[in-house]
Parts: structure tokens; sequence; C-alpha cells
DNA sequence: AGCACGCCGACT
DNA sequence: GTCGGCGTGCTC
């Protein structure tokens, strides 16, 4: 049967689905010789989904103890995705432990997926009137529908034939060739279209005819006000090569000229009208020269290019205002110069037009930008753009690590130490900074962590040699550091000098503040917060029915919210436990802090910033604005106050709770909590004015303030050293968090227990933390366990990674255990 | 992850 | 007698 022609006839496709291995697929005799690996092809997996996979190797192999299925359509005639990404995705996949599906879910935006929700339409080519096939009653259904409706979801389609269904009849069709699954990512990735208008080409090369039509317009002004006005954007006269380009239809309406009239000229041929594809991004054609560095940034800048001699990173730590982008933008020049692509990475958070907008001043049209609030067809554009090379330079949050570059020459990994760079759920739990580590490495290319205060690990590695280390000390400007106070708030309390949580000393200065027409910030970290409600009689608290935390009161919604699970619940009007009526609120959240000050200052203008107050687009944008304007006293907000935001204005930041943050209980909570100070502390006093810094705590003798205050990263790094190196924890070794996840408390635990039991035995005790019951032991009514696993950096972590999915088989093996759910994070954060 | 197959309780 | 609950096992 298999004869010389049929050598090529198998694909191994990735999926994006959580299953571990790939799928071989037939691929049709259509379609053989044009499908290409790293394409996309269309394939039903299962019995009744249809999804989008990626092919990962054409072979002749016949697989022999299963039919494959066949390729149902190809998406792409080039690889979208490149040899270096599959490479980078499958060490993904190894490192942390997820599936090469979950890994390619997560790399390509969703324009460029396509799942259930696909469309199918009639064959464009293939009239089903003339097919050689008869067609049943459902079959005939559907195709009618088609033809009235142009395309038909999997849903539509079954809803037509009233089954639950459609796809044993939407399979036969595309068997007897008159429907085709309707290409949504085309569709999806709409190009943005603009109308355009020029002068016809007989008017626009000659002087002479141009006079005459003047003369042939004369008695219709409103058709010469059109010409006149077109003529003094387009010199026709001195550039007639500018007519190709013409202007946007659109500008003859802005200018208030008639429409209408210009309709009549194009329909003379006088004017035509033309389409043109524009780039999504504002186009930008102006492009500035970066400004010069000053002597310490040109130093700076050297130091970098001197670790690069020899090492492939570079560690830049520079205090806050230092002006470190300048000397990225210098670095970013010069590596496109060579011709090399760049990434600038930045965390979530940071992704303000502030910096966004002075790169793209500088680098306009070449720079994409891909951010997860933009949209889909944007995110698909910047894919497509760097694969054709419209792009080389792409600025871009933690997934921008997944884009198809073709020869990085330096990544930038702006604020290092941030967390969002790690993300968390779902799989892959991976950390942007360490692949974009690996990236480089795979495109022989040059890394700079940047950072006022690196990561532990980073600093570490710098320490170690492994990275280069440049220090920039000296604030640009020469602008002052802040003096630090530490507001002792109990003993404030107990003398009864303070209002509410707050301070008399904050108090006091925020009064200053306003009086000599300052700025000023209150942050209080989102971590632990929570605003609650409690009944004063039996003390009931109401929390969220599905996790084992207490709901949030949400004052500007009258709501109870659950920030794990997102559910929502009315204020109670009495208790629901006793019925008293008796209800008050507890907990200091940027809320409630917000209505205080409003209290203690009913004349300030007082603005609260966190997530809640900027969900909207552009919201957060708006209020960054209205502060720079001056429109704003005094700014409430959550970490997202403390990043990258230089105000001119801002003499005051305050750190309402420091001892929250102090208390988490995780290794990295002094870590945490210097950096974030430090980063808010950054915020105050630039320029002339000197910035001052209150920071309210119940205990202004704990060493780590001290260790603030002085603001010597390095005195800070030696003794947090100490410490991890007393309990081995990272740097000095690799973590491994398990968690164990089911809808049984019991069964929760005897697994992580038997899990547990297993680890200990193949790694020792002493490597094995836990199993615990977490804080928060119950979100979306599953119950969870967790296992901590510190592994000594000269072990083998491989053999670590094969003794887990060991221990998962071994435990999933037990029939009681199948319904608990196992999850890996490496490197948790 | 889905989704179907399969085996046990409250209903026309 | 059936509809539907969700346990479990497979998906080329």
């Amino acid at each position: 049967m298999d004869d010389a022609n049929e050598q090529v006839l198998f694909a191994d496709v990735a999926l994006p689905v959580p299953v571990p291995m790939l799928y071989t697929y037939s691929i049709p005799a259509e379609y053989r010789g044009n499908i290409k690996e790293r394409t996309r092809v269309i394939v039903q997996f299962g019995k009744k989904r249809i999804v989008t996979g990626i092919v990962e190797k054409v072979h002749g192999n016949r697989p022999e103890i299963y039919a494959a299925k066949p390729i149902l359509e190809v998406l792409d005639t080039e690889p979208i995705i490149t040899r270096m990404q599959m490479e980078v995705m499958k060490w993904m996949s190894d490192y942390y432990m997820c599936t090469f599906g979950e890994v390619i879910n997560a790399a390509l935006p969703s324009g460029l997926k396509l799942s259930s929700e696909s469309r199918i339409q009639l064959h464009p080519h293939n009239d089903w009137n003339d097919s050689e096939y008869p067609f049943d009653d459902r079959e005939l259904l559907i195709l009618k529908a088609l033809e009235n409706k142009d395309s038909l979801t999997y849903k539509e389609a079954a809803e037509v034939i009233d089954q639950k269904s459609a796809l044993k009849f939407i399979k036969s069709l595309i068997q007897k060739d008159v429907i085709i699954i309707y290409e949504e990512v085309r569709e999806k990735y709409k190009p943005k279209i603009v109308k355009k208008i020029r002068l016809a080409a007989s008017y626009a090369t000659d002087e002479k005819t141009l006079q005459s039509l003047f003369a042939e317009l004369e008695k219709r002004p409103k058709q010469s006000d059109i010409l006149l006005k077109y003529l003094q954007m387009v010199p026709v006269y001195h550039k007639p090569e500018r007519n190709e380009v013409g202007i946007p239809k659109s500008t003859i309406n802005e200018a208030g000229l008639s429409v209408s009239s210009l309709n009549t000229l194009i329909k003379n041929k006088i004017f035509e009208e033309f389409e043109e594809i524009i780039s999504r991004f504002e186009e930008n054609t102006e492009v500035f020269e970066a400004s010069p560095l000053s002597e310490i940034q040109e130093k700076a800048k050297q130091e970098i290019l001197d670790v690069f001699e020899e090492k492939s990173t570079a560690l830049l730590h520079g205090i806050t205002g230092s002006g470190k982008t300048e000397i990225y933008i210098s670095l970013i020049q010069e590596a496109l110069d060579n011709g090399l692509q760049v990434l600038y990475l930045l965390p979530e958070i940071a992704l303000t037009a502030q910096i966004v907008n002075r790169l793209k001043v500088v680098f306009g049209d070449r720079m994409g930008v891909y951010h997860s609030k933009f949209s889909d067809n944007e995110r698909v554009e910047v894919w497509m753009g760097l694969l054709d090379g419209r792009f080389d330079f792409i600025v871009g949050v933690r997934s921008a690590i997944f884009l198809p570059f073709t020869g990085l020459g330096l990544i930038v990994v702006d604020e290092e130490h941030e967390n969002s760079y790690k993300q968390y759920e779902p799989a892959p739990r991976y950390h942007a900074r360490d692949v974009a580590l690996f990236l480089a490495h795979k495109h022989g290319g040059k890394t700079i962590l940047g950072s006022a205060t690196p990561s532990v690990e980073s600093f570490y590695n710098a320490k170690i040699g492994k990275y280069g280390l440049v220090t920039i000390s000296n604030r640009y400007g020469d602008a002052q550091l802040p003096q630090m106070v530490f507001a002792d708030i109990r003993t404030e309390k107990k003398r009864k000098t303070a209002t509410g949580n707050f301070s008399s000393v904050l108090i006091q200065a925020l009064g200053e503040i306003l009086e000599k027409k300052e700025q000023a910030i209150v942050f209080q970290n989102r971590r632990g917060y929570s605003n609650f409600i409690t009944c004063d009689d039996c003390g009931y608290t109401p929390e969220c029915p599905r996790c084992a935390v207490s709901l949030t009161y949400h004052q500007y919604k009258n709501q109870l919210n659950c920030h794990y699970c997102g559910h929502k619940e009315p204020v109670p009007i009495s208790c629901p436990a006793c019925g008293s009526q008796r209800i008050r609120t507890v907990g200091f959240g940027t809320e409630k802090i917000e209505e205080d000050l409003k209290l203690i200052f009913p004349d300030a203008k007082i603005q609260r910033m966190d997530l809640e107050t900027t969900r909207v687009k552009y919201a957060y944008h708006n209020i960054i604005k209205d502060f720079e304007d001056g429109k704003i006293d005094i700014l409430v907000g959550t970490q997202m106050v403390s990043k990258g935001l230089d105000f001119d204005r801002v003499s005051l930041v305050s750190v309402f709770d420091i001892d929250r943050m102090i208390h988490f209980p995780d290794f990295r909570s002094m870590e945490r909590t210097y950096q974030l100070t430090t980063q808010v502390s950054g915020r105050a006093g630039r320029k002339d004015i000197a910035g001052k810094v209150i920071i309210q705590t119940g205990n202004p003798e704990q060493p780590i303030l001290k260790l603030i205050s002085q603001q010597n990263y390095s005195t800070f790094f030696d003794l947090e050293m100490r410490e991890r190196e007393k309990f081995n924890y990272p740097p000095f070794s690799r973590m491994i968090k398990i968690l164990v996840r089911s809808k049984d408390k019991e069964l929760s635990k005897k697994a992580a227990e038997f899990l547990g039991n297993i680890l200990i035995e193949e790694l020792g005790t002493y490597r094995v933390l836990g199993p615990h019951e977490p804080t928060i032991n119950k979100i979306r009514d599953k119950y969870l366990m967790e296992i901590y696993l510190k592994i000594e950096r000269k072990y083998n972590i491989n053999s670590v990674k094969e003794k887990i999915k060991a221990a998962y088989l071994e435990a999933l093996r037990k029939k009681d255990f199948t319904q608990v759910e196992f999850i890996t994070d490496v490197d948790p954060y």
C-alpha cells in the first residue's frame, strides 16, 4: 500500500493542551509537500475538540498502533515560530516542569490560536450544488444556513440542526470538500486600513494641466477649496513624488471642507481614492537623537561594554534617579546599529506611558510594544512585525520573551528584582528574567539586568563573578537623598497623640506639604491590608464560601469581594450570625486611608491609586497625569505608586504600615521590604526639593529599619546573606515548591503526606520542608497543602526533578489520589 | 485541560 | 423504567 510517493506523510504536532507528548497526524494528499515544520495546523483532538497545533516534525513513519487522524487545515505557508523559539520553549518545559503544550499556550497570542469557537464557511471554490456527494438532511440544513450567514461557529451549527454537536456533520462536510474551517485567525488579525486620496496622475505630473484645472474649477468654489487644501498639504509642484503618498481622506472633513464635493472630484477622475494598510501603532516619523550621556553615565556604559568583553551578563546597580534609562538607550542604539535585535523587558506595572514614550521618541517605528493590556490584533502585529523585520526593537512585559526573535544582540531587564516577572498561574510558572538570560545565551547576545535594589540572587551572581557588576552611586543631577523618619505608631497610640492609624508626625508633615503646595505620596502595601467587616457583638466576619479568606470590603460598590476567586456578595445589613446591626469595618486599605485623610484634610485634593481605581483603560495614565499637573495633593496608593514614576514636586513619601511587610511569612520578606521602601523613598525629593520619608512602625528598634535608613545596599546584602545561609535559602539553594490540591481536605493532606514521605526518603529530611498547610488553605473550593524542596547548588537539580516526577507517578498510581492535583513551581517567588 | 463513557440515586 | 450526578481514563 505504501508506495514511494508516500514518503512524507505524517506530522508530529504539539498541541496547546496539557498533555505531555506530541501527537501524530497524517498529511492529506493535497497538502503533501506544503506542510512545513513550525507552522500552524488545525486538527481534531479527541472526539469533539478542534485545536490549533504547531507542526514540530514532518516524517514518513506511519504510526503502528493507531490510525492517525488527518490534518484539517494549514494556517501558514511559512513558519511563524523560529527554530530558536522551539528550543527555548522546550527548555522552558523541562526547566519549569510543565508540558510543551502549556508553554505554547502561553507563547502564542490568542489571535494566533484557534479553539472550539472556530467557525466554518462554505468552500470558496467548490459549490456544494455541484458536488458529487449526496448530503443528508442535517448536512443540507448546515449548508443552507451557511449560504445565509457567511460563517457559523460550531455551536451555531449545532443549533441549526438542533443537536448537541454538529461535529459529525461538519467533519463529513469537510471531507466532502464543500465547507472549510474559517480562518478566524486571518479574520481576527485585521490590518487597519485608511482611505486616502491623491491627485489623478495626469494632473500631478504637469504644472500646466494643474493650472487649467484651477480654471476649470473656478465656478465650483467648494471643489477648488479642496484642491487648494490638498496642494497646501502636498507640494505637488516641488515634489511630485509626494502625490503618491496622498493624504487621508478624513483630513478633508476635518478641515471643514465638503466631502460630497470631494466625491464629485473623485467621480470626475480629478482625484483618486485608494486604501493603505497602516500600522496599528501611531506612526512616528520623527526620530530624535538620544540625549548625550553625562560623564558618569558614559563611564557606566563603558564599564558595561567592558563586562561584555568576557561575560554575557552585566548587573547595573544604579540608585533611583541615576539615569539608567539613558545608558540603556545608548547601548540599544549601538546594538541596533550593528543589525541586531533588542528586547527591553519591563515589569507589568512599570509599563507606563512615561518610559514607552521616551523610547518611542528615540526609536520610532522600528520599536514594537508588547503588553497584555494591548488587544490581540496588536500583539499579533508585533509578532508578525518581528518575523518580517518591521520591528527590531521590542519593549514588553514578561510574555515578550516568547516573541520570534531571529538575532537578539541585547536584552535589557529593567527593574530586574520585580516579582511580576514571575508567572505563578497558570503553568508555565516561569521567571522572565531567567528565561531572558537563557534566550540571550542561545542568541549569543548580551543581557543587562538593571535595578536600584537588585534581587539577592542576581547580586550574589555578580559577587561570585558570574555577572559583571556595574555600579552608579551618584544620583543624576545631584538630587539629594531623602531624610528618613520612623514614626512610632504604637507609642503614639498609647499616648493618644495618634489620630486613628495616623501618627502625629505624619499628619504634621502632610499639613506642611499642603501649606507649601508640594505633593505627598502615602504608600500602603497591598499584601494583607484587606479591609474586612466584623460584627461587634459576636465577632463574626464574612468569609469567602470557596476560599479560606475573609472577604474584602469595598466601599465604593458597597460589596464584599474575594481577592482569590473573585466571589462577590452584597454587604449584609445585619450580622448573618446573630442579627446584630453593629457591623463595622476593620483593617487599613488604601480606600480607608483615602477616606480618613479626606476627613483630616477636607480641603486637600486626595486621590487613590490601586487595582480598583486603575482597572479602566487609561485610568492609570490619567491619575499620573493629574498628579503631574498638580491636580492632586496627596496620592494614596499600593505598590503601583512606587514604580518608576518621577514627580518633581513630591517632597514627602509615607510608608503607612511597614510591619505587615516585615512579618510576611516568607524568606524573601526582608528583601521585599528593603526593595519596596527604597523604591518608594526614591519618589521623594527631586532636583532642589529635599525629600522626607516617614515610615510608620510599631517597633522602630527592628534591625531591618536601621538597614533601610542607611540606604546602603551592600550592608543589607551582607546581612541578608547571613540569614539565607543559616537556613540554606536561595541563593545557597534552589527551591522547588510542590502544591497539592484537591476538593477534599483530608485527601490533600494524605496525598501531601504520601508525597512528602517519598521525597524525604529520596532526598533526605533536611531538603524537604513540610508538608505544611498554607495560611490560606482553600482556594476555589480546593484544599491546599505545600511542600518546599531546598536543594543545595551543587546537587544535581535534574535528578531532583526526575524524582519529583517519579513521586507523582507513584502517588497517582494509588487509586485514592487520582483526584489530587500536583503543581510544581520551580524557583517560586 | 476537556470530554465521553460508565455506573448509581430521584423523577416522568 | 429514564435523566443526570460526577469518578476515571483517553486524547494521534
